[in-house]
This record gives structure tokens, C-alpha cells and sequence, in this order.
DNA sequence: CTCACGATCAGCT
DNA sequence: GCTGATCGTGAGG
């Protein structure tokens, strides 16, 4: 598919409450310029994240600190933290209201340039069974990207991106809108991954996914549930719930 | 396939 | 000093 004339969505698209902005990337593409090239990746599964005195398993929630004040700024930023072993995650700041709410992007469905991601992905990556699979898969695996480190290792986002606009049309990172003509994604609801279980905000079911994709990391559902009803806080569900697959 | 373990370190208290 | 918005490994079904 051509990719040539991708543009950034504006930024009212991000001001928009935290768990409704979940909902509306999933589906779109995240573009990275790297070296003259352009890769590409349909975002398939992201995370609320709450914000300041309202939830505790966000970095913000006890206020701006050097790490996270990005995510106290506007709405449409980018928020790159580093985690365990220099790994990095890629945030998306969301309503612009100065309360420090924010979309973790966990997977992307390779879109355009896989070749590329492929490489960034096992650059750097020891020898070992790992390495070998992926190397034998080539950049047509349909989980490189699946997790948020993984997604960044595969369009070398880190910690040089923290805080860039992500409606900047200049911007080396951006997201656009789904190409017209491609058919709308329904998204089911889980908890989010790896958070503490004594966190009051662990049950929570923001993390938000496209049930019918390969890229989707982790369960599709909540253990012992069916489809997800919509978390608090937000409008009813636009489309239907998606199939079991 | 599903677990559990821990590497290794920035960020915070 | 302690804690992870993770991932790769290895053991077991």
C-alpha cells in the first residue's frame, strides 16, 4: 500500500479524554522517519493511562517529576520513558488538560518498511533462540512489533524522541489517520499488563485492543471473562464486540 | 503451549 | 535503597 502521502493527524484528535483516545488509535499508523526511509505500523493495542490523583498505576499520578512532565504538556506529544535494561516505551500524551494523562502504544501490526523494523529489532539482540527465530522469520513476522519495547526497538524510538509533537508534519515521528477504504477495527477491553496487583487501579480495564489482530501481545481477554464491557468513564462502545477468533 | 525467574538500571523516595 | 507500564530464557505439560 502506498504510504506517500501520510499526514499527521491534528492535534484536537489527542484532546480528547484518555480512554477514548485508546480507542481511536487503535487502527491508525504510526510513522517513523529514519535515514530517509519511512516505516510504518498500524496500531493494534494501547493502554490508558490516568493521570494525576486518579490513577495509581500511572507515572504521573503523584505529579510532574523530570521523567514524566512530558506528559503534563499539551496533548499530541510524545512520551518515551526507558525501562528495564534500557528498553524503552512510547506514550502518546492525551486531553491537554495538565493532569498528566497519557496512551501507552503496546503493538503494531508492520505496515510498511518491515524489512527495516526487522532489522532494528534484532540489532543488538544476543545470540540464542530468540535471535535465531527471528532471523529466520525475516520481516515477515507479524509480532515484531508485538509489545511496547518491541515497538520500539522496531522504529528506534527512545529517549531522543521524548516529548516531540506528533502533529509536527517535520516531525521523525507522527501518527495518521486509517487509510480510507480500510474497515474499521472493534476493540475489546482488558486490564492492563504488568501492573502491580495491589494497585488499586489493577483491575481496570483500559487496555484497549483489536481482537482480530496477529500483532496483539499478551491475552485478548480478561482471565475468566467474556468480551469486555467499556471501562468507566467513557462513552458507550462504537462498534460491536469483536468475534472470539 | 504456559508458567516463573531474573537480568540490570533509571528514576524516585 | 527499592521498584518496576519488559523481555528472553528455561523447565514442564
Amino acid at each position: 500500500m502506498s504510504t506517500a502521502r501520510l499526514v499527521p493527524v491534528e492535534r484536537a484528535f489527542f484532546e480528547q479524554p484518555v480512554v477514548a483516545l485508546a480507542r481511536a488509535l487503535l487502527g491508525a499508523l504510526l510513522v517513523r522517519r529514519i535515514g530517509g526511509a519511512q516505516l510504518v505500523g498500524r496500531i493494534v493495542e494501547t493502554e490508558a493511562y490516568g493521570g494525576e490523583g486518579i490513577d495509581p498505576s500511572a507515572h504521573s499520578f503523584r505529579g510532574p517529576t523530570p521523567r514524566c512532565e512530558v506528559m503534563f504538556g499539551p496533548a499530541g506529544r510524545a512520551y518515551v520513558y526507558t525501562t528495564h535494561q534500557g528498553r524503552c516505551c512510547l506514550n502518546v500524551t492525551a486531553t491537554g488538560d495538565g493532569g498528566g494523562k497519557a496512551v501507552l502504544l503496546r503493538a503494531l501490526e508492520p505496515w510498511h518498511g518491515a524489512e527495516r523494523m526487522h532489522a532494528h529489532r534484532i540489532e543488538g539482540l544476543a545470540d540464542g533462540p530468540t535471535r535465531a527465530r527471528l532471523l529466520a522469520r525475516g520481516g515477515r513476522d507479524p509480532q515484531l512489533a508485538s509489545g511496547p519495547s518491541r515497538l520500539c526497538q522496531c522504529l528506534a524510538v527512545d529517549r531522543a524522541l521524548n516529548g516531540v509533537a506528533l502533529t509536527d508534519p517535520r516531525s521523525a515521528l507522527f501518527i495518521a489517520a486509517p487509510p480510507r477504504g480500510v474497515a474499521d477495527v472493534s476493540a475489546l477491553w482488558t486490564p492492563r499488563i504488568g501492573l502491580n496487583p495491589g494497585s488499586a487501579s489493577f483491575g481496570w480495564r483500559w487496555r484497549a485492543l483489536d481482537g482480530g489482530s496477529p500483532a496483539v501481545s499478551g491475552p485478548r481477554r480478561p482471565a475468566g471473562a467474556g468480551p469486555a464491557p467499556q471501562p468507566r468513564q467513557c462513552p458507550a462502545p462504537r462498534g460491536r464486540r469483536a468475534g472470539t477468533r
